[in-house]
DNA sequence: CGGGATCCGTCTTGATACTG
DNA sequence: CAGTATCAAGACGGATCCCG
């Protein structure tokens, strides 16, 4: 991830902190899905790398946008969950969905529905 | 750019269409700035370089969000200007600023405004 | 002079194999 | 299960050149 400052444009900003290929399907996963595991990330379509997403994790932990703790009595048993901050991150994602769904042909919301 | 499809998500799609690094600021020229010239694009203060900014150029005009037409008389003067499409991506951009303004510190729209 | 194309070095990304 | 190490591939930045 750039973390450098490109310029004052919340634009520009934003795009530098998760303007990347990864990160907002990470965060999509959490927020739609539920999903808060290494491996249930790993898991979707998509095809992360296993490097990729511990940096994004890494990452977007550094940001504040998600937490990670241990869970269960199982030593590296990790759950990660977005934040306040994360979650006010819905309306960026809503607004790509539904640009998507009208623009993109074939795209859909899966049966499972969007949580 | 990512042209393949890599599922049937709209938030997957949308980002292999528009999910890197340039793209967006780009339109974001056009839609908030009325950039409309090669030139014009190279200033903004994020400092994109023109072999960059002439693919993201090709892009976008391969995906119809944009148009490149000649104007005036001079024999390569070109004029790029957002399709109906590219406009509609309007909601995906002003959804980033709101979320920068209000969470990335020293953000802020220019004195020019947001056309 | 405006609008690129090309080349090249660097930095980032990603696939895979491996580890605690 | 949840990562790290390694290394190859690709994206990017800058300079330069080109063409009307």
């Amino acid at each position: 991830m750039a973390q450098l400052k490109r310029s004052y444009c919340p634009i520009a900003s934003t795009l530098d902190l998760i303007g990347d290929r990864w990160t907002l399907l990470v965060i999509r996963d959490m927020m739609f899905f539920g999903k808060q595991r290494f491996e249930e990330f790993l898991e979707s379509p998509e095809g992360i790398s296993t490097n990729i997403l511990a940096n994004r994790l890494k990452s977007l932990e550094d940001l504040n946008l998600i937490v990670k703790q241990p869970y269960g009595n199982h030593p590296r048993r990790m759950n990660y969950q977005l934040t306040e901050r994360g979650q006010s991150l819905r309306p960026v994602l809503v607004a790509m969905i539904e640009w998507g769904l009208e623009h993109i042909p074939d795209t859909m919301i899966p049966k499972g529905g969007s949580k």
